[in-house]
DNA sequence: GCTGAAATCACACATTA
DNA sequence: TAATGTGTGATTTCAGC
């Protein structure tokens, strides 16, 4: 299904989805049509979701991120169901995990300042009665960011 | 420094980097050749870092994600900053934050499967003489992964 | 995998507020 | 003066062969 060649594509678009492509054809040694297909068909099957601009998270002015890992007091389907789609809804709300064992969710969170934090949250959990713990981490920064998967 | 005219075509972009100019153009209500100037301009102030292909985690086959606090004995900085070159050399940690307080790092890590994971665990942490404690929790589903900045 | 038509991009220049 | 709009040449994409 995903032969050598789809994976030497994948692995240079991974890094940069701005290459042009006869660029990426001479890189991974085939013809620009092939290599044109090649992508088309990747995009098609699902392997490929999208491709996304990165910004710079301290170019905009200053952010804060959170890690912020939560428990739910009825740990049932709905309840779980629920919670991710309310989570799901907010812009702050950059990843969303569900968990095991530990919390049920990891969340990562992208805010303005700390009073843009106390409101997600306020908004987020305390409105939600469902939610028994919660416990945050604030990243002084962000080391790495990859949205590579290893191939 | 960035204005409206910026934020509108940055909020798209986020969302969709193989948006061909001037259709880009079009969502933002101005003309192609101004558009392509902002992008360029963005691009060269650091607004824009970079863009990138999002493959979908599960069509490349079973993989693993698991989100990773560690806490170091000694919080030098030195110490740290060497904690953070080697975690930053691996392939499968996607992530890495340096938070505070709790654990000095949350890790975001993907692998194959578990032997996988206990062979990262083991090379990065085992090794390293300086990690105090480690606790890992394995996430079922990805519900949410944006790379989009609130703006 | 190659070639050629159609579309797209990128840049210099004129223009306006 | 700085940003926008117009036009043209060069690339690129993508179909058929």
């Amino acid at each position: 299904m995903i032969d050598e060649l789809d994976r030497r594509i994948l692995a240079i678009l991974q890094v940069d989805a701005s290459i042009n492509n006869q660029d990426l054809a001479e890189r991974v040694h085939a013809s620009a049509p092939t290599c044109l297909r090649r992508v088309k068909r990747l995009r098609e099957i699902g392997v490929i979701e999208r491709q996304v601009t990165l910004l710079s998270p301290t170019a905009l002015g200053p952010s804060l991120t959170a890690i912020v890992e939560l428990s739910l007091d009825i740990q049932s389907a709905e309840r779980l169901d629920a919670f991710e789609a309310r989570v799901a809804g907010e812009a702050a709300v950059m990843q969303c995990y569900r968990v095991s064992p530990g919390p049920d969710f990891v969340l990562v969170v992208q805010v303005a300042d700390m009073p843009a934090y106390h409101a997600l949250v306020h908004r987020l959990f305390n409105a939600a009665a469902n939610v028994r713990n919660v416990r945050a981490f604030f990243s002084v920064q962000r080391t790495k960011f990859e949205t590579a998967l290893p191939l």
